[in-house]
DNA sequence: CTGTAAGTTTCCCATAACGGGAAGCTTTAG
DNA sequence: CTAAAGCTTCCCGTTATGGGAAACTTACAG
């Protein structure tokens, strides 16, 4: 199938699964005698596979890592499952960095009037 | 004062500051003859100034807009509490966004054993 | 006073993960 | 058959820096 097809299929842009063949994460099955990228349905899967992870939020070296493993039959799932705790531990990382951010700024703008005056403690604050 | 005494009071690395220089966003004073940025006290206050809302999250463009009102004796604090709630919002949506990603990873990592077999949830689902 | 180490300058390349758009070829639909 | 749509490669732009080279200036040890 075309890339059209593949792309509208794995739920990507054109323009990335383009990319993602240009960087060797999923390459098409081979070309058409026009030069034109062909996808076959393992492709598509790979697609589909790379889409969702990303989704999660994996990385495009991750993916790759991820790839890997799927393709595997030999690998184990604790393989896997490090990869996606490591995953799931950044996520909380930045969760704790968010919340900091935001009972910090909650409190600014709590503290500022918002009125038409100029004097703001969000502003006296950054001095 | 120099680039480094200035990236060091505020807490930004050189390259940083000089950075800021390059897009206008924090100019020094002036130059020394040998050609080096010259960081006055005022300068460096808006150093310190970006450096803290950066800190906060908020972009360069949103620290240019932000330093324009800290400069503007006439604004209002209306308009900075805008910059700052909208900024708020921001977090809010990427926190919501996160616990999205969290639970389903954290499902996928609890359903996966982690042995040395190699069926794996986190890999069926992907696919 | 001098040699050298440290600091500064500009300039260019690299990151992550694409998106936009141009120029040119191929396929498809009317 | 022709025009539109789809495909190709190529190049630039994004965000906010970081790394490093080549050349110059300054600062300090001896």
């Amino acid at each position: 199938m075309k890339i059209s097809t593949a792309a509208e299929a794995a739920g990507l842009p054109v323009k990335t699964v383009r990319y993602y063949a240009d960087i060797g994460l999923v390459k098409p099955q081979g070309r058409t005698q026009a030069g034109y990228r062909d996808y076959d349905d393992v492709a598509l899967r790979k697609l589909s596979f790379v889409g969702r992870a990303r989704a999660l939020g994996f990385s495009i070296v991750q993916c790759r890592e991820l790839l890997g493993l799927y393709e595997n039959t030999e690998r184990s799932s604790a393989e896997v499952r490090q990869i996606a705790q490591a995953r799931l531990e950044d996520i909380r990382a930045k969760q704790r960095e968010l919340q900091l951010l935001h009972d910090e700024l909650q409190g600014l703008v709590g503290a500022c009037k918002g009125d038409a005056r100029p004097d703001c403690p969000i502003l006296d604050y950054l001095s």
